[in-house]
DNA sequence: AGGTCACATGACTGGTGGGTCACATGACCA
DNA sequence: TGGTCATGTGACCCACCAGTCATGTGACCT
């Protein structure tokens, strides 16, 4: 963590340096990036630099998972709460949408955020990543059970297989389709925001979407959507396994 | 590509180089790869090194690209062609063991491979990445092309959204899927080998078919499997979208 | 024998890296 | 005024890096 010098520090400077390490780790990962980029990016020296943080891993501690985090949070906030009324299915669709928005909002602390998923670097920050996927897990499959139990999500899916499958279904995949649908990476978001300009609410809603329709078919019992189908299925399915 | 010197070099030397390179790509990306450990590890001098290859992303590209997918296609096949008769989910389902057991059989030329699914480093990666995967895309739209015409996958789908959801569920879904039901990484694998032999093909049969079952689900007409359902959907909905 | 050619070698150069430390600055207090 | 303390600073040290090049070595041909 960050020492108190740096939480001293007036707040535009703060945020110079956060921008700084923004701008270093969206392009570099922990093992390539550079302290004297950064002081030089940021306008401070590197005495400076160490006594603000123990290093760079400090930093991008810091920048993506207290100040990420913080504003992340901020956001979800000021979007609201997820659609009353909704099943499973739509409250993903509202993280998925608000993962996007955040993405597009924020692409550098986005992209410096990706390097995590990938390959983590030093072991101190795999096992960070490896508590956080299994903090999300435990979430996801809880969301899941409480799915299961209203009806939405087949009651035979394998618990920890679909909570993998949601999560891939949420991130990965939806890169993965965003990066197809828009022709844009959120790393060069970073260095050509205008870019974002062909973004629209009504594309990424389109996008979102035509994922979670998968997601539903995949793991839902299909009483929402397609009513005309498997009633009886469920119900076997249900009475097999339970 | 390579010089043709070494093309020239006797095969345990041209071994122990890309053993070496194995070694460094599979911990280190392409920017934060080193010359020096490389030669060391390989036992060259350093002038050497530059006679073989134009420098590090050289070596990578020979790696990954050449050495890799000659690996790769090798593997396939001593395996023999995909099963006869099978669907499209079948045909889905043999890559996919036949790619997990690679990953097992060669972890370190597959940590080194996924190094450019994330971020690529050089401009050039990058570009060569995007192309692989177009050209990967154009082999999963065909393919999914004739699964709809053969009546496996839904008429009705979004044919470049099911193709991303299909390559997503072969590769970092699975992924997932093998972090979890093994505990293990591939890049785990690469330094503490012994750590596979927990791994049966059992094992990898069942994480895959987890997987392909929801893909099944998501992308598929359901006449297969679950052949209870929704036939009068099936058509309604073909009807809707021919 | 002499000559040519492909390959091998590691010292060297110019550069960047991380981290430290002796010193500077300036606010605040006695 | 003098003293203290938190903070700022960048020159400095040593390690590492990429890439080069003059020199070596040995096989093969004439």
């Amino acid at each position: 963590m960050p020492k108190p010098t740096f939480h001293n520090l007036p707040a535009a400077k703060r945020q110079r340096i956060l921008a700084a390490a923004a701008d270093e780790f969206s392009v570099h990962s922990l093992q390539s990036a550079s302290v004297n980029r950064v002081v030089k990016a940021a306008g401070i020296a590197k005495g400076s630099f160490y006594q603000y943080f123990s290093g760079l891993d400090d930093l991008y501690r810091h920048l993506v998972f207290e100040h990420g985090t913080l504003l992340k949070m901020e956001a979800l906030k000021a979007a609201g709460p997820p659609p009353e009324g909704g099943d499973f299915f739509d409250t993903m669709t509202y993280y998925a949408v608000q993962g996007l928005r955040f993405g597009l909002a924020y692409p550098r602390i986005s992209a410096a955020a990706r390097h995590l998923v990938h390959g983590a670097g030093t072991p101190a920050m795999s096992e960070l990543a490896a508590e956080l996927t299994h903090r999300r897990r435990l979430g996801t499959r809880h969301m899941l059970e409480q799915a299961i139990a209203s009806g939405a999500v087949r009651a035979d899916v394998d618990l920890d297989t679909a909570a993998i499958f949601t999560e891939q279904c949420l991130s990965t995949t939806l890169d993965a389709m965003f990066r197809h649908r828009f022709g844009v990476d959120v790393l060069e978001l970073c260095s050509k925001p205008e870019l974002a300009d062909g973004i629209t609410d009504a594309g990424i809603a389109e996008a979102v979407d035509l994922t979670m329709d998968f997601l539903r078919r995949a793991i839902g019992t299909g009483t929402t959507e397609g009513a005309e189908l498997d009633l009886d299925g469920l119900l076997a399915s249900v009475e097999n396994h339970q």
